[in-house]
RNA sequence: GUGGGUGUAGCUCAGUUGGAUAGAGCAUCAGGUUGUGGCCCUGAGGGUCGUGGGUUCAAGUCCCAUCACCCACCCCA
C-alpha cells in the first residue's frame, strides 16, 4: 500500500458539517461590511517578499521567523501572505484608488499563512476578515472601524467581549516615549527578561505588553505614554474616545496595548473574550505612514484583522447556536422489480422535474432495495420521500411520505410539484 | 525555536506480571421472505498495533531513536 499523504502541518480540511458555520460567518461579514460601506477586494495570496518586509516591518516576528517564502521558477522571492494589509495597500497604489473619492473603504476575506507551531486557535493556514480605509485621518473613522468589529461579533451572538484601545502616537511621540522608557528602565535593566532587553533597542514600546511578571512589576510607575503624545496625537485620541462613547461599545483604555506590527500609528485596538481564552479575536489600528513606506505617497489609513478560526472557537465556547438553515430534501425511491429499467427512467425524469422546480432532490444511485433506500433517505435527513413502483406508474399516481410524521398519502403524479410547493412554502 | 502529553479499526477506546489467529461499542455495507427509514436482532468488510531499531524463546506490552498529532511558551488572528 502506498503511504497516505496527509494535509501539511497546521492546515486542515473543512468538511460538510463544519463548513456551514463558515458560510454563515462569511454571510454576516458581508452584511456588516455592506452596512458600513466597505467593498470587497480580492488580492493575491502570494506577493513579492519585499512587500511584507517593507510593509509589515523587518523587526517583527512575522517577517523574522514566520513567513512562507520560496523562490518561484523565475528566481523571484515570493511569500504567502501572512496578513492582508500590506497587499491591500499595494493594490490601492497599483490600481490608483487614490484617484477615487476618499476615503476608500475595502474588506477582504481569506486565508493567511504563518509558519508557526500549531496549537489551539493557531494554524499555519488561517483565515481573516479584514477591513482597510484609506485617505482620512478623521477620528470618526477610527471609531467606525472599532464599531464595525464589535458589531460583527455581536451580530454573530458573541458576548463577554473586551475591547481595548490605546494610542501609540506618531513616530515623533514614540521616539520621545521610547527614550523616556529607556531612561526609566536603565537603572534596573537586569530585571528585564532577555527578550525585553533586546526590545528596548529595537522597538522599546514592545516592552510594555511583555507578559513576564518581572517586567510588568518593573513597569509599575513607568512613564505614561499618553504624557508623551504630541498635541495632534493627543487630541486625535481624545476625539476617538469621545466618538466611541457615543457608540455604546464597551471599550476600555489600555495604556500598555502596543500590538506587534511596526506600522501602527496613533490608534491601536484589540478585541478578546473575557472568559476562556481563545487568543485575541481581532487586532487593528491606524497606519498613517504605511502607504508612504510602500509607495512613496502620503495617505493615512486604518484597518482591522479578525481571526475567523478564533471567532468560531469563541462561538463554540459560548455555546452560540448559529441559525443554520438547510434546504428541505425530497428523496425519490422506487419499489419492486424493474426488469426493463422503466422505474429507473421514471425516477430520473422525476428527479429532473423536481430540481427544475427548485427542490433539492435526490434519488438512489447505489442500486439499493426499497428498505435500504428508506434508510438512506432517513440518514440524508430527507423531509419527504416520493415512492413509486410499476403499479403506481400505470395508475398515474405516487406515494408521498412525510418522514417527520411518518405518514404517507397517495397523490396524482401530475400534481406532485404543485403539492410539494404548497407543503414547503 | 523551547517545553509537556498522546499514538491499537473510519471514530471512541479495551488489551492482565511480555505468551497462541489483536477485541468491544459506534459508524459503513448486507440481511431479518412479496413494496417502506428511525428501535431491535444477525452477519460481513475494515488493523504493517505511528515508523525504525534493540532486549527476549516470545513485544501491542520493556528500552532507544524518529515521525505525526494535541497542548503550552514566544508571538499573534
Amino acid at each position: 500500500m502506498v503511504t497516505l499523504i496527509k494535509a501539511p502541518r497546521g492546515t486542515k480540511d473543512l468538511l460538510p458539517g463544519e463548513i456551514e458555520k463558515w458560510h454563515y460567518v462569511e454571510k454576516i461579514a458581508r452584511e456588516v461590511s455592506e452596512i458600513y460601506g466597505y467593498h470587497e477586494i480580492r488580492i493575491p495570496i502570494f506577493e513579492h517578499t519585499e512587500l511584507f518586509q517593507r510593509g509589515v516591518g523587518d523587526t517583527t516576528d512575522i517577517v523574522q521567523k514566520e513567513m512562507y517564502t520560496f523562490q518561484d521558477r523565475g528566481g523571484r522571492s515570493i511569500t504567502l501572505r501572512p496578513e492582508g494589509t500590506a497587499g491591500v495597500v499595494r493594490a490601492y497604489l497599483e490600481n490608483h484608488l487614490n484617484s477615487q473619492p476618499q476615503p476608500v473603504k475595502l474588506y477582504y476575506l481569506g486565508p493567511m499563512f504563518r509558519y508557526d507551531r500549531p496549537q489551539a486557535g493557531r494554524m499555519r493556514q488561517f483565515h481573516q476578515l479584514g477591513i482597510e480605509a484609506f485617505g482620512s485621518n478623521d477620528p470618526a473613522l477610527d471609531m467606525e472601524v472599532i464599531c464595525y468589529t464589535y458589531d460583527f461579533f455581536t451580530k454573530l451572538g458573541l458576548t463577554n467581549l473586551r475591547v481595548m484601545v490605546n494610542s501609540v502616537g506618531c513616530p515623533q511621540c514614540r521616539s520621545n516615549y521610547g527614550r523616556a522608557l529607556k531612561e526609566f528602565t536603565e537603572s534596573h535593566r537586569e530585571l528585564l527578561c532577555e527578550n525585553c532587553r533586546d526590545r528596548l533597542e529595537r522597538n522599546p514600546l514592545r516592552v510594555l505588553d511583555c507578559k513576564e511578571e518581572s517586567c510588568q512589576r518593573l513597569l509599575d510607575g513607568s512613564p505614561d505614554i499618553h504624557d508623551y503624545l504630541c498635541n495632534d496625537c493627543s487630541s486625535h485620541f481624545q476625539q476617538v474616545n469621545e466618538y466611541l462613547n457615543l457608540t455604546g461599545v464597551p471599550f476600555e483604555i489600555n495604556k500598555k496595548l502596543v500590538r506587534g506590527l511596526d506600522y501602527y500609528t496613533q490608534t491601536v485596538f484589540e478585541v478578546t473574550t473575557v472568559g476562556p481564552d481563545e487568543g485575541s479575536l481581532a487586532g487593528g489600528g491606524r497606519y498613517n505612514n504605511l502607504v508612504e513606506t510602500i509607495g512613496g505617497m502620503s495617505v493615512p489609513g486604518i484597518g482591522v484583522a479578525i481571526g475567523l478560526e478564533r471567532v468560531l472557537i469563541a462561538l463554540e465556547n459560548q455555546g452560540v447556536q448559529l441559525p443554520l438553515e438547510q434546504k428541505k430534501i425530497i428523496y425519490i425511491a422506487t419499489a419492486g422489480e424493474d426488469p426493463e429499467g422503466k422505474l429507473a427512467r421514471e425516477a430520473v425524469l422525476l428527479l429532473l422535474e423536481l430540481r427544475k422546480a427548485g427542490f433539492a432532490a435526490e434519488k438512489d444511485l447505489m442500486g439499493r432495495s426499497l428498505k435500504a433506500q428508506m434508510k438512506f433517505a432517513g440518514r440524508l435527513g430527507a423531509s419527504y420521500v416520493v415512492i413509486f413502483g410499476l403499479e403506481e406508474i400505470q395508475q398515474g399516481r405516487l406515494l408521498l411520505r412525510d418522514m417527520l410524521k411518518g405518514e404517507q398519502l397517495e397523490i396524482p403524479r401530475d400534481g406532485l410539484v404543485e403539492y410539494l410547493k404548497s407543503l414547503l412554502n
